[in-house]
DNA sequence: CTGAAAGCGCTTACAG
DNA sequence: CTGAAAGCGCTTACAG
């Protein structure tokens, strides 16, 4: 409407001061008369005045933004329930201030790397969110040369500097399992996702670590690279097979669903024949049928403090650990007691 | 490693020339011996020198960066699959550029107006897409008034000026009503998104004509907020009622997902009993049991068509509207001849 | 073909 | 408590 965007300027010479002390005022910083201050406030939102933040952010050394590098087939992409739920929360926290998501979606992982040096040394992001943490991962050292904040949303497996938010789920594998268990599952197989992500490894470790406890027998594992494709191709192995499991962990929904159609196609009844659970935020689990038994992860929250992690830590404050609320078992239909042995065979 | 940023002033004193032709050098202006050229780019390469784009964003006036808000509830969003796909699609056509996606997720209307307003205010983007259209929408208006270019994902019903990209989902209409036509279905229902949505109510629209064209029974139309819940809820209503339809047609996969859950619940077979099909992009519906007929739609090239349009559009070039891909019909399992009348009821 | 300088709209020491 | 000025790292007329 106006014709040219309004400056800075322009609400200092209405209010017939210096651009620096607008400048003091808008930030909150020391040393404007409070009356001043409340003027200059007044005139500048009454102008409608809007700071404009590539300005802001080249005289500050700071771009105001975060980075979320995605590495992801789009088709799998199209099944993940984490990573939408994940940004509301990271949303959250960081448009409170102001500031901002720069979102990339990639599909190697050289790509990826280049990515996360671009947003960096091009002064696109202040810091960014390191997920799918793998064993060695290159990401880590790449970072800590580029002196770029970083949050690790995960667990990595050094002892890094960086600040890490983690999300606890120790607690709900140790109900799934007991709840298994109680169920008279003795055979069971996990369907990991790919060995080398940290998360992945961590979650097999936890469901077999629960078995141990209860002196259950070591159950069969299959590696899957987390896509439903990956899923249902497990699923064939494991039930294809002469001596099924009795019940099929998988470590995110969308295998699950997978599996479980896999399943009914197979003519094996769910959950009377065969127990399965997922893991993770799908919507999606409640609505199957029969509806799926699986671990609520609060991804959304995980986002939140994530964000508020980075943020801080940009801003130069020493982190420690940060976990975010305990996942939770939800149980539903596609668990229920194992089949006797003898009806089996 | 080394200490302080590298600027285009370190890259100007090592190769003996002012800063001013290293950055005419750079973008490939015209007015730079080749061989000048030639020696300056080498130098900066070989410096690592990266652009700031920070200054380079102040000094153009442009964020190079382009905006898109999703307005979505958390759980909805964790089972929607056109964002993921339709972004991989976006990022493809703006990266090869360096330019970036700055992404919001909120919650109501009045944050996704005052988003929209912030975002290009405060110039953190270029331009911005527009989805989800709905009749009359606000959002145009202001975006007009705001002088930001935009570009319309969908069909609008204004003769907007403003560039529009939509994907061709006329024929996959046609072929879906045909396809059911020709397995005697007379009895449809149809699961639509809600009316006040341009999407939702063209997709009813199509369809209806479809069947028309057909000389087809009027069929029962449910409306929905497009969310798993809503399409379990509008199911329910139609399956519980004493009469029902012989086949169900979703406006999308996940309430597909849901409703097919409900009749299997509900004892129904599908499709024997009862036809359903889908609509959209997601990957889980060739997994469900019976695996879902669907439109497969490809919103990864309706994204890359649209930042492609957006990118243009900012650039100041006329634009003609754009059309993606026709979508196409997937004909899998759950998709039958109609049970005839003398079995039903 | 090349250089010197102003400008983008903020922030931030430095004086007073 | 307030002002005048330099600076952030680029781009872009304007001269020559």
């Amino acid at each position: 409407m106006t014709g040219r965007k309004l400056t800075i300027a322009d609400v200092a010479k209405r209010a017939g001061v210096s651009t620096g002390l607008v400048s003091f005022a808008l930030n909150g910083k020391p040393g404007v008369a409070p009356e001043t201050r409340e003027r200059i406030l007044a005139i500048a939102s009454d102008m409608g005045w809007q700071p404009d933040m590539r300005a802001r952010a080249l005289s500050k050394g700071r771009a105001l933004a975060y980075g979320l590098v995605i590495h992801r087939d789009p088709a799998v992409l199209s099944a993940d329930s984490f990573f939408p739920t994940f940004i509301s929360g990271v949303e959250r926290a960081i448009s409170q201030r102001g500031h901002v998501l720069v979102l990339s979606v990639v599909d190697s992982a050289e790509q990826e790397i280049e990515t996360y040096r671009t947003l960096t040394e091009t002064g696109r992001v202040d810091g960014v969110f390191l997920t799918d943490v793998r064993r060695n991962d290159p990401r880590l050292a790449l970072m800590e040369s580029l002196r770029t904040q970083v949050v690790v949303v995960g667990y990595p497996d050094t002892d890094a500097t960086m600040p890490v938010v983690s999300v606890a789920d120790d607690h709900a594998a140790q109900e799934l399992v007991a709840h298994l268990h109680a169920l008279n599952h003795t055979d069971l197989a996990l369907v990991m996702g790919p060995e080398h992500l940290l998360h992945a490894s961590r979650w097999r470790d936890l469901i077999l670590s629960a078995m141990q406890t209860r002196g259950m027998r070591v159950p069969r594992i299959v590696q899957t690279d987390f896509s439903a494709e990956s899923g249902l191709i497990a699923t064939k192995e494991l039930l294809d097979s002469g001596d099924r499991p009795t019940a099929i962990l998988y470590a995110n929904d969308q295998m699950a669903l997978a599996g479980l159609g896999y399943a009914r196609r197979s003519g094996i009844d769910v959950p009377s024949e065969l127990s399965i659970s997922g893991w993770g935020d799908s919507d999606l689990t409640r609505y199957a049928f029969p509806s799926l038994t699986t671990v609520a992860v609060d991804s959304a929250e995980w986002g939140f403090r994530a964000a508020t992690a980075l943020m801080r830590a940009v801003a130069g404050a020493p982190q420690a650990p940060d976990v975010a609320r305990q996942s939770i078992l939800t149980i539903r239909e596609s668990t229920a007691l194992a089949p006797t042995a003898g009806v089996r065979s």
